[in-house]
DNA sequence: GTATTATCGTTTCATAGCTAACAGTTTTGA
DNA sequence: TCAAAACTGTTAGCTATGAAACGATAATAC
């Protein structure tokens, strides 16, 4: 859970560290914007936060990382997708794809197909012990989204949602 | 930026992901808490989106990753730390702060120094140079966090921040 | 119709990240 | 006192991650 500032139990940053910001980077304090600084921060921290749960709790249980899980997810609602289409859809890049592709087809959760009128195209195929793996972890997983999210009202989850995608919109992220 | 399910633009679960669900983990639609799948989806999504918009911007200009720009924000704050309480501090294992470490020092942006009562535990200890780095970096990385944290209100940012910090106080994150 | 360009996936090489094993050091307990 | 236990950091061995180079294939241009 990397997280870069140091808050206080009010949420506020530490007078150590705006002394510290004022002075080594030649920035007052009145030039520090304080509430991006707790947006940036709190969203990052929540987001490893879950990622580190989900892979201790649930996906450890079947060996995945949250990637490897992100990627049979996938597969599990669309059966085949191409090597570059899974890339786009988890925004990580085509290496990573290719390796973590490899390591599903080790465990026998998928495998690869070449598409015989275009041969550049390679289909990754979740195999029915992928299937298997996924009717086991998806209801924990799920579990552990209502978990993480009950700290919240229901009023405050569609909130927090609306603002994030608002974020995810004009940020193109 | 892994994400796990595909939203319409409304930020609703496609048709064709809750039938899947409903047939392959059977679990009937009416088990499936969206509101839940939408906050844990966009919390990921925008902080794997912020962690790359950092790393390509800002932190490439100096090779850093986020977790390194972290660990050198830390020395920057408190110029030496130990190598247990950086493990602590990013919430990573000390086995990689090892290797950070190692990394940072071979760019000479941290040295370590054995304590000599103690010899079990060892300092990490930023660098002139490391400090020069950070006089480079933090003003356009605290930029990155306004551009980011632009897309809301100033309102809207400490209430998203007021219910981040609430799950991550409940969730123990 | 062939040469150039574009596309796709893998490989290579580097860092990041984890668990478990290890080595050295200090503390504890009888 | 000194052997056992606890603590600290590194190493080993694995997966994940990306950029860049590469090889194979397909599309385009002339």
């Amino acid at each position: 859970m990397v997280r870069v500032y140091t808050f206080n139990d009010e949420g506020e940053l530490l007078q150590e560290e705006k002394d510290t910001i004022n002075q080594l980077a030649k920035m007052p304090m009145d030039m520090l914007n304080y509430n991006a600084i707790s947006v940036v921060t709190n969203i990052y921290r929540v987001a490893q936060g879950l990622k580190n749960k989900m892979e201790r709790e649930v996906l450890s249980k079947q060996g995945l990382s949250w990637t490897s899980f992100s990627i049979l997810y996938d597969l599990w609602i669309w059966n085949s997708v191409e090597t570059k289409k899974l890339a786009e859809l988890t925004a990580v890049s085509k290496a990573t794809i290719s390796n973590i592709t490899k390591t599903l087809e080790k465990k026998e959760l998928v495998y690869r197909k070449t598409d015989t009128r275009d041969r550049r195209i390679t289909y990754v195929i979740i195999t029915n012990k992928g299937k298997e793996v996924m009717e086991d972890l998806y209801p924990k997983f799920h579990q552990g989204e209502i978990e993480i999210a009950s700290m919240l009202t229901e009023k405050e989850q569609k909130n927090i949602s609306k603002l994030l995608r608002r974020m995810i919109r004009q940020n193109d992220f």
